[in-house]
DNA sequence: ACATGATATCACGATAACGTCATATAGCTG
DNA sequence: CAGCTATATGACGTTATCGTGATATCATGT
């Protein structure tokens, strides 16, 4: 509760946290590409329905999602083009870093 | 263990949680500056020294940081400048979320 | 070799996150 | 409004993470 008041480490680490998780990964990597109805998701992760309703809670109360109604679906979509900046620049650290690790391994 | 062969949304979501967890964010900001050997980290963090030699492990396993032995200090260092390039994104965001929040409050 | 300081690891109770199942809410359709 | 579909929430056992205290390792100085 009040997470917005807490310490500034903490606010930041609870971002992290929000994507420090497979499903939440796959899900935001989803909506890179548009909005998506939860049906959408649901089918293309292929998770349980009330697992992907409480991960989409989670992105949602960390602020990393937005969620409209569109009569008796919702659709949700990144809230911010920074979530997407944060994936790819994960994506190129672990790139290299699996390039240096396989390129010590032929080495060795 | 293998956490190298793991499935992509896995490998991206064991990153972030690497950062999610406020005293393991402290020590890269103070790492930010430029390496620091565990004792001045003690000293500035202000946690107990097992607890902090556990989470520098954690950052270790991760790739985030680097650790090399100075005598019988050991020195720490930011291992990849998009490690601060997360933290600065994750900033930018959290900025842009709270100014929006407030002026949603002042509106109210 | 011993004592000391610096860092890491182990053990473990407390807490939080995960994932499943059941149930609730909300909108649509007949 | 009854029934159906879509989504969210609650309950709860299982597992992972946290944080503390005790102990181990490693380098240095005597």
């Amino acid at each position: 509760m009040f997470s917005v008041l807490r310490d500034i480490p903490q606010l930041k680490a609870d971002f992290f946290k929000a994507l420090g998780h497979p499903i939440r990964i796959r899900i935001l990597e989803q909506l890179v590409d548009g909005e998506q109805s939860v049906a959408a998701l649901l089918q293309s992760i292929g998770t349980e329905q009330s697992h992907l309703s409480q991960q989409l809670g989670i992105l949602r109360r960390a602020g990393l999602v937005t969620s409209r109604r569109d009569g008796s679906t919702v659709v949700y979509a990144i809230a911010d083009d920074r979530i997407e900046q944060s994936l790819a620049v994960a994506k190129s650290f672990l790139l290299d870093m699996l390039t240096a690790t396989r390129d010590e391994l032929k080495a060795s």
